[in-house]
DNA sequence: CGTTATTTTAAACGCGCGTTTAAACTGTGT
DNA sequence: ACACAGTTTAAACGCGCGTTTAAAATAACG
């Protein structure tokens, strides 16, 4: 395996667990078992590997995903908001065959991103991957056509907001939601959780003002 | 005003703003215009600071939020959702008049302390405020009988996410949205938007499995 | 006033960070 | 065997961090 693919595979463990500004590279290198400056040589800063981290999950999941609501949308003139939060669900499931833990990994990778480093994800997603977003907007917009675009913006963050947190410490929740209900709980189950709650949220009815 | 209350008062907004990790008490201090050494002297150390700020609000908001929490549930057999998020809103918006933007300060920092540095935070709330926790939990419990004590687990937490998340970086929210579409928004403007997005989002039918 | 106690101050400490350097090592083609 | 590009290595650099120190300044009080 390669210097490379070495790093990659023991910063996302770090960066995930412990966010991005809380992992060093020498906990990533001495994880990886590589020199300290093969960082630096490989990718040219830690920013770089960070993008770098993110953009190996991206890659995968940005096709099926765009695909995924793609076909969704083709599908009938009448589709309802569950429909187009499941739809992101097989994408999501399919990283773990890409990588062990990957679906755990990069939700959690995603939530680190939004929050660490002064929204520089926002930025990385909106410009690397606008295709995801703008097929999400429209099935959305199809699913409620009532929707004002404002309305739509706010509801779409807060729907951001509960997936990426949920996902960023969802192993502790998991650890508590395993001790106190004797329920086997796994991120899979977690996201089947997350879907009603969410649709119901986009889904809320309009208030008059 | 003393050395300590100019100390608090510099290091809410920077916390606010840049998370706890990312600000440097070299940053409060000289924007306090006070020796840096004085932040070990009054408070002993940064996460004492950290707790000294989270505490000067919760102390504020903490009884007033009990308080309206309880007289919702004493007033009628019969409460909805919206009634019980409601609840939250009067208090919230009186940390505007305990401190200027007291209200957008207090809920980015709670934001910030959720996700910074490893869920010290949550330990922080849920011990040394605990009447507010279950509070909140009976009210939801009135207004939602059904609710199984595993899903409302979730879906509280699914709650905190989307609050919290959102309210973290609700200054960069508002500047996008009041560009974007031109109406005027403020912090309690985003609070009246994300009320009924979670009273559906917890009022969610119950899946069967 | 003089003597404590409290607070403020400038300077330094030790540490871990991301990054850089230059030398050593490895493999490949001729 | 040689030269050379690519890679790995140990060591160091400069910086900013939270914290500590000890002296100076200020306040409190009999």
């Amino acid at each position: 395996m390669s210097t490379k693919d070495k790093i990659l595979d023991a910063a996302e463990i770090f960066f995930a667990d412990k966010g991005f500004n809380g992992t060093s590279l020498r906990e990533i290198t001495s994880q990886a078992e590589v020199n300290l400056a093969a960082v630096n040589y490989h990718f040219g800063s830690k920013k770089e590997l960070i993008k770098a981290v993110m953009s190996r999950y991206m890659n995968e999941l940005a096709p099926k995903l765009e695909c995924s609501l793609q076909t969704l949308c083709d599908s009938s003139d009448d589709i309802s908001l569950e429909e187009v939060f499941t739809a992101f669900v097989q994408p999501l499931l399919w990283l773990n065959e890409f990588k062990e833990n990957g679906t755990s990994t990069f939700l959690q990778l995603l939530g680190r991103g939004y929050t660490d480093s002064q929204g520089f994800l926002r930025w990385f997603l909106t410009t690397q991957y606008p295709n995801v977003i703008s097929n999400f907007v429209s099935a959305v917009k199809k699913a409620y056509p009532e929707l004002s675009a404002e309305e739509m913006f706010w509801r779409l963050h807060f729907t951001m907001g509960t997936v990426v947190f949920t996902m960023s410490s969802s192993d502790a929740l998991i650890d508590i939601a395993t001790n106190d209900f004797d329920e086997k709980i796994d991120i899979s189950a977690v996201i089947q959780k997350v879907i009603p709650y969410v649709s119901a949220g986009v889904g809320a009815p309009v208030v008059n003002r």
